[in-house]
DNA sequence: GATAGGGCTTCCAGTTAATGGAAGGTCAAG
DNA sequence: CTTGACCTTCCATTAACTGGAAGCCCTATC
């Protein structure tokens, strides 16, 4: 199969397939035209990848969670592991954003958003923030 | 005041404050030896910066909002356009990521984590997401 | 006066995970 | 035989820094 008809399948561009090439993700045949040749084997990779990104784990994650993928002798415990530092990061990334928001939200109700050059949102910026 | 002492007041790193006079947010002065010179309103937009990056506002927005702080005629309400959307981003990211743990803890507590090969996760990641 | 240290300077490269675009080869239809 | 849609590689760019090399400057000590 082309690269086209993968990228439609599998919810990916073709430039980040062959990003994934590139970086050794996945390594597809070719045919005598140079064109890349995917199989069955490389859908199922890419598919792992385009879910696995989409969950956040980042590219090495997803290097590291193929490789227990294809590891038909791996412990689920390995898989656990990456999964659960990575829902950690999630939880860390959460509260950070709604630290910010309970600081910003507080600030824009403070501002009237007039005409005015009055601005609690610019003060609470110079000043010290109550974080 | 010299590029540490200020990198110390204002809580950013040295390399990042020229960073910040390499993109034009600050234009500090240079003493005989080439040292940079900061006064007292370079500390001020500093820390400014600082707080506002650290509230996730963009470069880009960190200076818009820098040149709304140094108009005196400014309508606050340009300001609170600014933050409404930011905060519209987070709430967006927060959305995505809440979405994510959902799924992942989802996944994760299905998983045995032991030495048995057979694991929910990757099965989830090859299979259809039930997002 | 020599030297050691710490701080300062510039400039170049690398990070993450792609994305955009140029130049050019290939294929199927009409 | 030409047109248009694919495909190829390669290079540059994104955001916001960060790391490191090479080298100047300043102060203190021997």
């Amino acid at each position: 199969m082309n690269i086209g008809d993968v990228a439609d399948k599998v919810g990916l561009p073709a430039k980040t397939i062959r990003y994934y090439e590139d970086i050794g993700l996945v390594k597809p045949l070719r045919d005598n035209n140079g064109y890349r040749a995917f199989q069955a084997n490389d859908l199922h990779k890419l598919t792992f990848l385009a879910r696995a990104r989409k969950l956040g784990f980042t590219i090495e994650n997803c290097r590291a969670l193929l490789a227990l993928y294809e590891d038909q002798a791996r412990a689920s415990s390995d898989v656990k592991t990456i999964a659960n530092q990575h829902l950690e990061q999630i939880n860390a990334k959460i509260s950070d954003l709604m630290a910010m928001r309970a600081t910003l939200s507080h600030l824009v109700t403070e501002c009237a958003g007039d005409n005015r050059p009055d601005c609690p949102i610019l003060n609470g910026l110079s000043e010290t923030l109550a974080t």
